[in-house]
DNA sequence: ATTAACGTTTAGGCAACTCAAAATGTCAAA
DNA sequence: TTTGACATTTTGAGTTGCCTAAACGTTAAT
C-alpha cells in the first residue's frame, strides 16, 4: 500500500463512496490529478479488493476498502488532536501536517497516541474519531444553513478547509458553542446567530453556513 | 527533496561524509541498494549542490548537505525522545518509527515538538540533538572497549541498532549510569563493569562494548 | 609489468505513478 | 433520432528510483 493509494481511498471515502457511487471526475478534481490517471489507479484498488468500479457509472468502496479508509481517518484525526491539544497549533494549520503524518503512522503508534491524548472521541474540527475496531458515531449532516430561525443548536463540526477555518476563527465561531439561530437573510445572505454564553450576535456568510454542522 | 534522497544524505553523514570521503560500497551496503543505483543517486545530490563526488575516490557532503543532514538527525532524535518520554516506547523500538516520521516533519512541527519536550539535548540513545541553528555537542567516540581497567566512566551513548539495544536492555545497562571498568577478558571476551549505584557487576560482550560509548 | 580481484560507473530495463491527447460512451436537447 | 456536450477510458510517453550485467579503473600480488 502506497501513500497515493491511501489518498485515493480516503478521498473516495470522504466523497461518500461508502454508500453511493462516486464519479471519476469528483476524484480527479479533489486530488488534482488527471481523469485518466484516476481510472488507472482505481483499477489497482479494484484488483486489491478495496473498491468496486462500474465503468461509466462510478466507483464505490468494498467493506475492506471502507475498513482501511477508516484507519486512515482515525490516524488523521488523532494527529490533529495531538497538534492542537499538545503542540497548540491553530485549527486551520493542523490539516496539512496530519495529511502527511497519517501515511507513516503504524497501528502501535496511533494506539499509543490515542492513549496519551486520553482517548479523544472527536478531532478539533468536531469529526468523530473511529476507535481501534473502527466504531464511531456518525457525524451530523445538518448544516447551519439548513437550520430554521429560532432553532437552538450546538456547533458540532466544521469542514476541514483552511480558508473556511481562518474565516470562522476571525468571526470567533467555535466548536461546542450553544447558539440560537436568529435569521436567514435572502439572496444567499448571511445566517445570523446569537451565542448563548456571551450574547454575541454573529453573521455567518451563506457559504460558510453550508460548511458548519450543528445538532 | 524526496525521502530516498534524504536517506542517502543521512547515511553519508553518519558514515563520516562530513570530513572524509565515503565509498560507494559503504553507502550501498548501508542502504541495501545496488552500487549502480548509488552512483546514479549521488549524481543527483551533486547536481543539487548537496554532495561532492570524485569518481572512483569517494563521496562527501558539501556545507549545504551537512546542514540538511543535521536537520534530519534533529528530527529523528526529537521524535525518538517523544516516543520514549511521552508514549513510553522501549529503546529498541523507536528507531524504525522515527525513521519514517523524520521525512514528513516540517520545521514548525519539529520546533513545536522540541518545546513540548522541554528542549532535550540528547536522544534516548545518548546522541546529541542539534538545535534549530544546527549547533550540538560532538558525541563521545570513546567506546567501552577502548576504556582501561580501573577507569570510572559514565555510559553516554549507544549505537542505534535494534539487536544491540535488546541485548543492552536484557543485561540492564542504561544511559547515564556511572560505572567502574573491572576487566577486559582476552580473546574478544567480555568487558566486565560494576555499576556504582547498585554494586551490580555486568559482563558486556566484546562486540557490544564496541558499540557503547562512555566519557 | 602483468594480471587478478574487486570497486565503480555505464547501459538497458522494469515498475509505479503521472500527464496529454485520442477514442469511446452517455445522455439529453433539438 | 441525430447531434453536441461532456464524462470516461485508452493509449503513448515522461519521470523517478530501482535492478542486473557489462564495461571500466585501481590496486596490489605475482
Amino acid at each position: 500500500m502506497t501513500p497515493m493509494k491511501e489518498d485515493y481511498l480516503k478521498i473516495i471515502f470522504e466523497l461518500g463512496g461508502t454508500k453511493k457511487k462516486v464519479s471519476n471526475k469528483q476524484i480527479a478534481l479533489s486530488l488534482d490529478i488527471a481523469a485518466g490517471s484516476v481510472t488507472e489507479m482505481v483499477g489497482k484498488l479494484v484488483q486489491e479488493g478495496l473498491a468496486k468500479h462500474t465503468p461509466y457509472a462510478g466507483i464505490s468502496l468494498t467493506k475492506k476498502g471502507i475498513r482501511y479508509a477508516e484507519t486512515l481517518v482515525r490516524k488523521h484525526r488523532i494527529w490533529e488532536d495531538f497538534l492542537v491539544d499538545k503542540l497548540h497549533y491553530g485549527l486551520p494549520d493542523v490539516h496539512s501536517e496530519a495529511e502527511v503524518l497519517e501515511h507513516v503512522t503504524s497501528e502501535r503508534l496511533v494506539d499509543s497516541l490515542e492513549a496519551f491524548l486520553g482517548n479523544p472521541t472527536h478531532c478539533p474540527h468536531g469529526g468523530a474519531i473511529p476507535d481501534k475496531e473502527g466504531h464511531y458515531q456518525e457525524d451530523s449532516h445538518t448544516s447551519l444553513a439548513d437550520s430554521q430561525d429560532g432553532d437552538e443548536v450546538a456547533i458540532e463540526r466544521f469542514i476541514d478547509n483552511h480558508d473556511l477555518l481562518m474565516y470562522l476563527h476571525d468571526i470567533d465561531l467555535q466548536i461546542g458553542q450553544d447558539v440560537t439561530v436568529m435569521k436567514h437573510d435572502p439572496f444567499e445572505g448571511p445566517v445570523t446567530i446569537e451565542v448563548k454564553a456571551t450574547g454575541q450576535k454573529i453573521p455567518v456568510s451563506y457559504k460558510a453556513a453550508h460548511n458548519v454542522f450543528v445538532k
